[in-house]
DNA sequence: GCGGCCTCTTCCGTTGAGCGGAAGGCAACC
DNA sequence: GGTTGCCTTCCGCTCAACGGAAGAGGCCGC
């Protein structure tokens, strides 16, 4: 039978194919392919092969698919990953290199936070954040910087959504959340002591752009025996010079 | 008319479409698309709504397309480069640190070397390269390297090639960059004055992977003032760790 | 060694998603 | 007000896309 029983484009089928690879499955087969988009086994073959073809999959030899490096060269022209990340480096170097703990940078999209740059030293303790992951709003230090500046709707429907509890330290309630967002615009600075994980501190703060948004969110991971304190000045200075480095006019 | 005149696929149109950034153009307008692409305005218009929707393009308020955060999230999971570079950036961060000089990571794809990281100091001479950006085999380090390691079919094709000369030192000559490629394999090293950039020196060295095989070099730019052999050591030392990581058995 | 099962590939008749020119709205500019 | 250029919407036409069927090949259990 011709065309999409669905009416569903076939852009729309394709991209989805790519997006059927996850972190925890980042080498699929056709048939995998196929049943995790629900698509027919000859149609996602079809899509598979004009996406190999172009770069965007990579086909070894055993039949196992991944994501494609031509796709990443063109997916590194986004202003809001790669782009970001080239202006904030040096700053993230320089936090890293004088604390030797993770250090990150990421954005809002929708109600997550992006990750587009971490650096983690082999001694920093272990945190779960990824490049190219999300996490949520509410339960990381850059996710409260990042929803304590959004606009008023993201913020209404995060706390409308479940707040979802990781540690008996998680923030669930709206009320508190709110007091918590209203403290760190007072602060320009959010510490996450515990929030997604036992054993993880975090200290954030917010990256502005050339028209006096917040654009994105810096922050370190310690171990949560620190006190979050003697980190502040850095944090702060290292948000402030990536700003800069944007074009904000602090 | 119906239907493509060309009889090209709806998949390639779009992938065309997102092919059309580049570094030197990562904004375009609606218009810029179609004439850059040859696509009809409807055709553009319609395909890159599509791509927009899913988060491929991002809009502004001013009509302007970028490439969108959702394709560098899927693209962040190709394995040869988001994966790559974190199982290497403790050791690239390690070489940044005891330098403070440009640190590369790259792979081949085709007949260039693509660069999947890169730390650069604020003191580090400068450099052309750019983290998704592509740069020719026989005019860098980490290109030597890659190409040295590749299937003589790769080497015959770059040598039978026109080798583009940048510097009055780039080897542009097939039987002087066969003898330097042996020189490489020898040494397991390779060093690149001025073959770029009259103003840089790099020093490079494979990565190997658990398969005997060369998935990527790692390597160092400095100074052409610079003599290579102090960055030998800890060049070599560096790209043996991230080969370790990966599971190469040295 | 063989049958069963699964994956992947190729074929091909059918048809509606995709095609793009035309028309028009809108904004900027002179 | 007229001109220009960009973007959006419409819609008649048709072939790229559709996916079931058939078959090749590999793996595994008996």
């Amino acid at each position: 039978m011709p065309h999409s029983p669905s009416g569903e484009t076939v852009t729309s089928r394709a991209l989805r194919v790519l997006a059927t690879f996850s972190a925890q499955r980042r080498e699929l087969t056709l048939s995998d392919l196929a049943r995790l988009t629900g698509l027919p086994l000859t149609t996602t073959h079809r899509l598979v092969g004009e996406l190999a073809t172009w770069g965007a999959l990579e086909r070894d030899e055993q039949g196992l698919y991944r994501i494609g490096l031509r796709l990443w060269e063109i997916a590194a022209l986004a202003p809001r990953s790669v782009g970001l990340r080239e202006a904030a480096l040096p700053f993230l170097e320089d936090l890293y290199e004088a604390t030797h703990e993770n250090v990150h940078l990421a954005v809002r999209d929708g109600d997550e936070a992006l990750y587009v740059e971490r650096i983690s030293g082999r001694h920093a303790v272990s945190v779960v954040s990824r490049v190219g992951g999300r996490l949520p709003l509410h339960a990381t230090g850059v996710g409260l910087v990042l929803l304590a500046y959004a606009d008023v709707e993201v913020q209404e429907r995060v706390m409308a959504g479940p707040l979802r509890r990781f540690t008996d330290r998680t923030v669930t309630s709206p009320p508190e959340l709110r007091r918590l967002l209203a403290e760190v615009r007072r602060t320009r600075t959010a510490i996450s002591p515990g929030y997604l994980e036992n054993n993880a501190l975090s200290v954030a703060a917010p990256v502005w752009g050339p028209a006096g948004d917040v654009v994105a969110a810096l922050s370190i991971v310690v171990p949560i025996s620190r006190a979050p304190g003697p980190f502040l000045p850095a944090v702060t200075a290292a948000a402030r010079g990536v700003s800069r480095a944007l074009g904000a006019r602090l």
